[in-house]
DNA sequence: TGATTGTATCTCAGTTCTGAGATAAGTTCT
DNA sequence: AGAACTTATCTCAGAACTGAGATACAATCA
């Protein structure tokens, strides 16, 4: 009978200790993200949205139409993603696209009536739930958090 | 030619400030989830793995043999997800699937000494690179960081 | 002007999942 | 013990991407 192979466990408590602390951090981000983000999943789903489409509409009913780039760089996708997630939306009639007279390259991707119309209808349920999942922090915390997270956000950032 | 849809775009001004301070917590904490996973996702890619890979090989190497189930819960993916991990890193020959003798259903996963040695030999560096990431944040920013985000993360967290 | 370099989007193969259902085993009732 | 229920993992079709390379256009340089 072979004997099995098992190491004690390593543990974290032999790293410096500012490494535990990013570590724990880094854990607790991810966590937390995670556990707001199903909130969000939960909700768009039941449109039948993923994430992705959600953000993509969000963004055009506050920003009116946006060049594909731009709408890649704010909500975090490939350069195949935006394709991809614009493709679908069209498909679903929830969003069109227009030449950009300036640039024959690139194009803007604008809401259509159909997709306005359910933009105005399922955001303030959207923001209600966000809201929900957010109860965990009073007002002055989440403010508090929002700056915290603002300010490694903007430090973690890479250098494209 | 046809008349362009265009509304113009709706504001958030109009939305509760509960509601307001909730949706930016919800994108900060986004974007700053998404800025220091790029650090880990680089990182581990280096090796070859996935962030899901690495996620399993370092549960495994600070707790030692785990049953699925358990692992599925910590890292927070699907049944499907975490079988197909455990294979991928059986492949590898990373890990190894054992019979749980209590219960005959269940397997555990424990890393092969060629995992262990792996891990010895990226995880300090790894840590460093987090550590790194999170370098936005001073040690007591990242102790109030850390507390709020677990408060959060614990409130939003769903009830299975 | 032509050549070179840069940029915006698209294509497509491949990766990393999800989630519904299947299977097998454990648990709790009668 | 047998039935009914619960639980742990696996299967598999398909969703939601990524990223390298292609294409087309724009900008800059010689």
């Amino acid at each position: 009978m072979p004997k099995v192979h098992d190491p004690p466990p390593a543990t974290t408590t032999d790293l410096p200790v500012d490494q535990q602390a990013a570590l724990k951090l880094w854990v607790t981000l991810a966590r937390a993200f995670n556990a707001v983000q199903q909130h969000a999943v939960a909700d768009v789903r039941r449109e039948g949205l993923s994430i992705g489409e959600f953000a993509v509409l969000e963004l055009l009913y506050h920003r009116g139409q946006t060049l594909l780039g731009e709408i890649q760089k704010r909500i975090l996708v490939s350069s195949g993603g935006i394709t991809f997630l614009v493709d679908r939306l069209e498909q679903k009639g929830l969003v069109e696209r227009r030449a950009c007279p300036d640039d024959r390259r690139a194009r803007y991707a604008a809401l259509t009536r159909e997709g306005s119309r359910l933009l105005r209808r399922i955001f303030p349920r959207h923001a209600e739930r966000i809201t929900e999942a957010v109860r965990g922090l009073s007002a002055s915390e989440q403010r508090d958090a929002t700056r915290l997270l603002k300010q490694l956000g903007l430090a973690a950032e890479l250098p494209e």
